[in-house]
RNA sequence: GGCCCCGUUGUGUAGCGGCCUAGCACGCCGCCCUCUCAAGGCGGUAGCGCGGGUUCGAAUCCCGUCGGGGCUACCA
């Protein structure tokens, strides 16, 4: 496997369009675009739609949203274009005939017309008998008339590959190094529909498109040694084979759409991922952190740091379990690096949705929400935790919902303290200040000395128990973010009007 | 059942014959900080699946065993 080194490297993903993304396509692609990158070769998207029967109308779509999403960009690809094109097996039938006629004509491949319930049964005996299952080669040597006189008969055959008993059963791969694989089966390379199965289609377009590294699932090993024969029959240059492991749930079982929410690439999006995080994460599943020179690990780094130190070997052979809560703390750090602005930015799409927010918002609604953002970045790990965070802000104070577990909290003394913080606070200027700057009183500072002066020190209230029932006033809520600063960015008149609220509602 | 891949704390990983009384991160527990909750700081918890070899010496090499996973389709 050496006289394809000189081609310029390429790498593609081929997802099929059979329902939501896959969070492994986002895997696979990330390393994919890794490698292409640091050697400055192409990535490609193939879409992979032979199976007519699982086909999904929107699935393309959405694959070209998730990875889109995630930055991992193709360089080629249905949408995109490409000198390559078409980039859509259903589009490329052609392109596979003459393959199969050639195998077909030198003997390498027959048609086999077993229907499937013959097929099943013969399966079904071999494994009552714990034989090793395979096509029987009933077929193989007769014309259609030979077989059309036997049971299990159907009118439209199937080519089948004819594999020699000497097949090569190992194959070099990029990360597992000399790797053997089971005898493969007489294999189905054209459905009775005329499409091709994936085995003859893979080879075919890898080798059109000049993929030079075939980069895929694990559970691709036991077919690989099918293809090699493939290549090998039809004379073209192999690739270089790179097996990942399988990205595992929890009960360890290959991750999949119906078990596992996150298996569906969507869902990081919806749940309020930041896809620099999803792509760190991904990138630390079966695969060790960056060692700096002095030797220590960082787990946190672009995907351009990656791009850069990326090498086959480094790659695990174990199949990581997806753990969502060191998901969960990536992406709460990302967020805390965030710019507020940004934050804020990323924010509004779950604000419009949760309906804390209008589509058009008014400047005076974006410029608190900057201001609320910068107290709530440290509090959230998904961007959909904003929205119980920021609703106090923008509810009229008399339509504040008072959550009962905040009510039930609220101790004997709570009107003398919602009292006392009203005393305190009347006196305080609530104007918004001279143009200079100046003037401004209501300010979290003065707001805290005053409340503190007249409640802890006035009333003899330890800290923790006097802020309670104004926490509780003014958003309704057991936690929030900081009283004080949240006090300051209501304004003196919601607050008063909140705490009056509570305190009449005693 | 058959064939193949794999096996370091709960999870992700470092380790590639001596630097390992096994490091780092998440999680969990405790303490500090503190107006709540976070964030942050400090400390702690827990692992080389097992059994044989090879070797002066094994998490690292070999064999077996057990365990997990994948494939076994006219799905990819």
């Amino acid at each position: 496997m050496s006289t394809e080194d000189s081609r310029p490297v390429r790498l593609r993903v081929a997802p099929s369009p059979t329902g939501d993304p896959h969070v492994g396509t986002a895997y696979m692609s990330m390393f994919d675009l890794a490698f292409a990158r640091q050697q400055g070769g192409q990535f490609v998207l193939r879409i992979e739609d032979t199976d007519q029967a699982r086909f999904r109308e929107d699935s393309e779509q959405q694959i070209y949203d998730t990875l889109a999403w995630l930055g991992l960009t193709h360089d080629e690809g249905p949408d995109v274009g490409g000198p390559y094109a078409p980039y859509r097996q259903s589009e490329r039938l052609e392109t596979y005939k003459p393959y199969a006629d050639r195998l077909l004509a030198e003997g390498k491949a027959y048609h086999c017309w077993c229907s499937s319930e013959r097929l099943k049964e013969m399966r079904e005996k071999q494994q009552a008998l714990k034989q090793p299952t395979g096509y029987d080669r009933l077929c193989h040597g007769k014309t259609k008339e030979e077989r059309a006189s036997l049971p299990g008969f159907t009118d439209q055959p199937v080519v089948r590959m004819f594999i020699p008993d000497d097949v090569d059963l190992t194959f070099t791969d990029l990360i597992r190094g000399l790797v053997s694989a089971p005898r493969p089966d007489d294999q189905v390379i054209v459905k009775a529909d005329g499409f091709p199965t994936y085995h003859l289609a893979v080879v075919v377009d890898d080798h059109e498109m000049g993929i030079t590294h075939v980069v895929r699932g694990e559970e691709w090993i036991s077919s690989t040694p099918k293809h090699v024969l493939l290549y090998d029959w039809l004379g073209l240059a192999k690739p270089h084979f790179a097996h990942m492991p399988l990205l595992r749930d929890e009960k360890k079982a290959k991750i999949s759409k119906r078990k596992s929410p996150w298996a569906r690439l969507t869902w990081f999006r919806e749940q309020g991922y930041l896809p620099e995080a999803l792509l760190n994460f991904l990138a630390l599943l079966g695969y060790p952190p960056i060692i700096e020179p002095d030797g220590t690990e960082r787990e946190i780094f672009t995907f351009a740091e990656f791009t850069e130190r990326f090498d086959w070997a480094k790659v695990n052979t174990v199949g990581p379990i997806f753990n969502l809560e060191k998901l969960n703390w990536l992406n709460g750090h990302y967020i805390r690096e965030l710019e507020v602005g940004d934050l804020a930015g990323r924010l509004l799409p779950f604000l419009y949705a949760d309906g804390v927010l209008p589509q058009q918002p008014s400047l005076p609604q974006l410029g608190r929400l900057q201001e609320i953002t910068g107290l709530i970045q440290t509090r959230m790990s998904l961007l959909t935790e904003a929205t119980a965070l920021v609703r106090p802000f923008y509810v009229e104070d008399d339509q504040l919902e008072i959550a009962d577990d905040a009510r039930a909290q609220l101790k004997d003394g709570a009107k003398e303290v919602l009292d006392a913080a009203i005393t305190a606070l009347e006196p305080i200027s609530g104007s918004i200040g001279k143009p200079d700057g100046t003037g401004v009183e209501w300010t979290h500072d003065r707001i805290e000395t005053a409340l503190r002066e007249a409640i802890v020190d006035g009333l003899g209230i330890k800290p923790r128990l006097a802020f309670g029932p104004l926490r509780t006033a003014v958003s309704g809520q057991k936690v929030s973010p900081p009283l004080f600063e949240s006090m300051q960015i209501l304004g003196k008149a919601s607050v008063l009007a909140r705490l009056e609220r509570l305190r009449d509602s005693l």
